[in-house]
DNA sequence: CTTTGTGTCATAGATGCATAGGACACTAAA
DNA sequence: TTTAGTGTCCTATGCATCTATGACACAAAG
C-alpha cells in the first residue's frame, strides 16, 4: 500500500478498511488480520494498526476479542455508509462543483462522471 | 480561517492562496499580504507564512522582491490551472467516480452537480 | 541618515505521528 | 499444562510541523 504524506498513515489504513466494508470485501462478523499481519502486509509498525483498529472499535466498527481479534460489527456497513454520505454532500460534492466551476470543465471532460450517474440511475429503475 | 488537522497548515495556505488565483481574486502583478500581516490575519507563525510564500515562489507562482513583497507571477494563473487540472483528472475526479458508485448515488442526489456541468457546457457555446 | 516596513535566518521548544522492540495478559488448541 | 497466536501496554527515538522570538539585511519614504 502506498502512502500519502500528508495525512496520517493509521487514517489511510482505516479509510482502506472501510472502502472494503462498502464495497462488500469485509462483511459483518469477518476477522479482520491480526495487527501483527496486517502490518507486516502494510510494512508499518504494529502501533500504528492498533491504532487504526482501536479508532474504528470507539467508532463502533469493529468489534474486538481480546485474545483472539478483530471483528467487523453488527452495522459496520451502516456507520460507514452513513459518515461517508455526511462526509460527501457536506464536503466533497461542495468542493467538487465548486472545482468544476472554477476550471470550467464541461460534459465531454466529465464524460465518464456522467456515464457513473446515468448507470446509477437505470439500477434503480430495477 | 479554520485549518484541518489532517494537512499541513502551510499547505492549506498555499491552497488558499491558489483557489484566489483561479477566480480571479488575485492577478498577476498583485501584492499579496507581507508574510507578518497574513500570519497575524490567520493566527499562525512568521515562519509557517513564509514558507507558503517560498513554496509558492519555488513553484513560479509568485515573484519576490526582497525588502519589498511578493507579488502574483505573470504566468501564476496558468501554472495554478495546470496543476489543479493535473490532480483533478489523475486523483480527484477518479475517487469521486468510485465513490459515486459506491454510494450508489443518482442523477437526484447529484442535481446541482449536473446543473454546474450544464451550465459550463452553455458558456462554451458562446 | 533615520525610520518603517519588508523579507530572511537562526535557535529553541512543543506536539503529533510513526518507528522499534520488549514485556505481559488473554484465548484456543495441542 | 504447554504452546502459539492474539491484543495490550510501555519506553525510547526520529522526524515533520508549528510555534515563539530575536537578530539582521534590504528598500522606500521622511
Amino acid at each position: 500500500m502506498d502512502f500519502q504524506t500528508s495525512k496520517g498513515i493509521f487514517l489511510q489504513i482505516a479509510d482502506n478498511l472501510c472502502r472494503q466494508i462498502l464495497d462488500g470485501t469485509l462483511k459483518s462478523g469477518d476477522r479482520v488480520p491480526s495487527v501483527r499481519d496486517l502490518a507486516a502486509e502494510f510494512e508499518v509498525n504494529r502501533n500504528t494498526v492498533m491504532r487504526t483498529y482501536s479508532t474504528l472499535e470507539e467508532a463502533g466498527i469493529f468489534d474486538n476479542k481480546r485474545g483472539i481479534g478483530f471483528f467487523i460489527s453488527e452495522n459496520a456497513l451502516n456507520l460507514v455508509r452513513l459518515e461517508e454520505k455526511n462526509v460527501f454532500f457536506s464536503h466533497e460534492l461542495p468542493e467538487f462543483i465548486l472545482k468544476v466551476k472554477l476550471l470550467g470543465l464541461n460534459s465531454e471532460d466529465l464524460n465518464d462522471l456522467l456515464t457513473a450517474i446515468h448507470n446509477n440511475d437505470q439500477n434503480e429503475e430495477k
